[in-house]
DNA sequence: TTATATTTGTCGATAATTGACAAGTTTTAT
DNA sequence: ATAAAACTTGTCAATTATCGACAAATATAA
């Protein structure tokens, strides 16, 4: 595993054999900025991974997870979170689907 | 557990009986934004987490937990990512701060 | 009603992100 | 060795996002 989603950009990249400015295409980027991107200069933006996946032809969930995966992790480092924060975060996902379900139900039983 | 940290702070400020004018003033924040974040239209700001803590003598720890938890779990929910994203985050992590372990050993017998 | 508390809308200032280009360095091929 | 291609770095203007501030509207309570 890559610790940074840059480094596992580059080698997907190098790995296929492409060119910096060949990838940027595909991206709708500037060379110069993918490169930024792949040595952690600049960050990724969520807007292109379908792209991305496209390009590689990756799937598009595993690639989330990956991505998502690391922007937590970073923010987790940066400000020295406990491990208990993915716990609580899983939580509360559960939560946020669960009102989301039962508003939709809500919804459907008021439209009868 | 409150889905939201707006509604986690409306809690605790409701709860301790404080206005919003008071807990703003606290918080070194406007009342009316004040009132947007315990209703979800603004985010609250991490810088003020430290001052929230001293407000109501909470473990400035814990509180992290609750707020960076929501923080992903929203962004999880919005962009739907699988729950194997937490996983990947925590290996992230630790990775993380053991490069940075690894780092900080070179760097020290470097200097001897 | 009158006062107090809360919510909502808006706007300008400030900060963060991004695209674009130029200039530099490194790598590769001949 | 040198020329071309690939990559990196720096910079800056433009766009976009965030934030503080205030006014006005609504809700709550005395």
């Amino acid at each position: 595993m890559k610790a940074t989603f840059g480094e596992y950009i580059k080698q997907l990249r190098t790995d296929n054999g492409l060119t910096l400015t060949q990838l940027a295409f595909q991206l709708d980027l500037d060379s110069a900025n993918l490169s930024k991107i792949e040595n952690g200069k600049r960050e990724f933006d969520e807007k292109r991974l379908e792209k991305l996946a496209l390009a590689f032809n990756l799937d598009i969930e595993k690639l989330k997870t990956e991505y998502f995966g690391e922007q937590f992790a970073k923010k987790m480092y940066q400000f020295n979170c406990s491990p208990e924060t993915l716990i609580v975060a899983e939580e509360k996902v559960n939560y946020l689907k669960n009102i989301n379900v039962k508003q939709a139900k809500i919804n459907f039983d008021n439209e009868k």
